[in-house]
DNA sequence: AAAATATGCGCAAACGTTTGCGCATATTTC
DNA sequence: GAAATATGCGCAAACGTTTGCGCATATTTT
């Protein structure tokens, strides 16, 4: 029944010397005999010492921890994401606190209060649906505490932030349909005040520019991304007097919703549909027929947002400008958007 | 360019009072008049004060945290628990410390340590599937850290728990099946050290054994539980003389491999061969068919993880007895074991 | 042999809180 | 009008570390 744990003090008081000495001893510092090392290591080790990190935080000002806002830490992108991030920092001997915004501003604003007051050293956030504006991020660079965005930021803000190069996404995406040779292509997009689905929409259209191909608004579907949305999607474009021959959704889920669809009523991909997902879930390659997805290399995002945070915590007081990194998605081919057969 | 933080040193300066009156002000303390308590929130306000948690916790020998130590973070079923625990424990006043062992009883080991001495008031576990002792907590026990394993335990350990009831959710797998007509029914199942598995065809072979019918060997298969495993295991069941009509498969995963398999060589499900899955996984309302499977209810094992950690955060001098909190597991029907059609 | 340097350690302050105790002043009680 | 009580606040210690400074003793240099 060892109820309390030993301190530094019980160790210098049983091997009758200073704490100072054993707490020199115990981190390796500097001028203390190899001798008095052994016998603080070895009490501790019998008394199964364990330095107490917030006292060791409150007097070197620094806790060890970083701070993970994200809308939520279920589904594939964002606890892959979570799981770059926390391995990153595990590394670096931090500590990672995850928060949930709940796709909600207001949840997001006591999020990274609340981090702040667990004195994290750095903050990472990937904004909710909800977020529009940046007000809530001000005390945080009052405080000059480190903060990387990653994944969704808001135009206008001149953040720092690794983001995957979606307009690239949606460019690939999208040519690769073309290459295909469908040239009806429609598009499931979402929330436009969103990086993301903005630029994955650019890319798209970019793509069909590229192609000399029009830009029918009645092919761009605007929605929540999810595969009721999808379904109710695919359904939509099934009424058009000019039916699209291939779907671009901007995320897995809506894909699948449309491929149900398709099954429903009797129509297949690749050959009377083209289908092109965005997130390379899990599941995209058990969908019948296994589904085109672009890649965007979550685990990678996660180290790199938690580098880059690495990098400002050091360069501190120097005020560089915000900086960006861009992460390049991959096209994973499978077979619902393969009507010609693989390419070279 | 605000760099120091404000202390409650500081509003007592600036107020002119002491900063025992600021702190039990700012604590809505006894005795502190409106006046003063009024003065102080507003000067709070205005600089921006955030009170230092890791002094409070210092002195208060308290850190607000809870540690959560799980296999891996993505994928399904991990995130969703660590979803709930992070929900139920923010809703308390408390913060998450997530760590991964990375299936390695190592990194485990690494991980509780960590914990430990980042003096969180609780830890929330589950085991890594390279762990087959426990000696690790032996040190959290004789600290008297409150201690909840979850889903994943050992075999002959008293410890507090919050489980799934896999072996009812292998009973009830396998007896949809039976129900449904199949007779000759194969099971994946994983490492037998880990209850999760053991219990699951534990289920199966109690529902066998009350249709009367035998235990074959030949039809239990070992594996890893990916979709590899899924794939391979069916190929094998396929050059017996004997083929099994059904598949109870102990994850979704493997339930995946094996359906693609069936798929390639032409086989239909649920005409020749009736496939349950197990823990619901989110493509398993998108593969085709639609894969029949047991859910975990795994956000809900995170919420009653965290209760039940609270609770024996609560009782702390008084040790009582071990307790587990069994959780029952759902039946999703869906296409890929129907052969009868739906039940009542 | 005295002076300079190196080595090993202790003192005490500091980090930002919380809290038991005590001390004034203001209010109530007889 | 004196004594008892209530109200509002301050003092100082404590939580477990880290760290600048200084002081001995031991070692090297002149």
């Amino acid at each position: 029944m060892a109820k309390k744990r030993a301190s530094i003090t019980d160790l210098a008081q049983q091997l009758n010397i200073s704490i100072s000495t054993v707490s020199r001893a115990l981190s390796g510092h500097s001028a203390i005999s190899e001798a008095t090392v052994k016998r603080v290591t070895a009490l501790a080790k019998e008394l199964g010492y364990q330095p107490n990190s917030l006292a060791s935080g409150l007097r070197k000002g620094r806790s060890n921890m970083l701070g993970v806002v994200v809308p939520h830490i279920d589904g594939n992108f964002f606890s892959q994401v979570v799981k770059g991030i926390e391995a990153a920092a595990s590394k670096a001997g931090y500590h990672v606190l995850i928060c949930q915004s709940n796709e909600d501003v207001v949840h997001e604003r006591a999020n990274v209060e609340t981090l702040m007051n667990a004195q994290v050293e750095g903050i990472l956030v990937s904004l909710s649906r909800t977020t529009r504006e940046m007000r809530h991020f001000e005390k945080v660079r009052k405080r000059d505490i480190p903060l990387v965005f990653f994944d969704r930021i808001l135009d206008g803000f001149d953040v720092n932030a690794v983001v995957l190069d979606d307009r690239a996404g949606g460019y690939r995406a999208t040519k690769h349909l073309l290459e295909q040779g469908y040239r009806r292509i429609a598009h499931f997009t979402g929330p436009q005040h969103l990086n993301i689905y903005k630029l994955r929409r650019q890319g798209y259209e970019d793509a069909l520019r590229e192609y000399g191909l029009p830009v029918a608004e009645d092919l761009i579907l605007l929605g929540d991304m999810k595969m009721d949305d999808g379904s109710a999607g695919m359904r939509q474009l099934l009424t058009l007097p000019q039916p699209p021959d291939a779907v671009f959704s901007g995320s897995d889920f809506s894909a699948a919703g449309a491929l149900q669809v398709l099954t429903e009523r009797g129509l297949r991909a690749p050959e009377d549909i083209g289908l092109v997902g965005f997130s390379n879930e899990l599941f995209s390659r058990l969908t019948a027929p296994q589904l085109t997805s672009i890649d965007q290399h979550c685990e990678l995002m996660g180290r790199s947002a938690t580098s880059l945070l690495f990098q400002i915590m050091q360069e501190r007081e120097q005020h560089y400008a915000p900086r960006h990194v861009v992460l390049q998605p991959d096209l994973f081919v499978r077979a619902s958007s393969l009507r010609l057969g693989q390419p070279a």
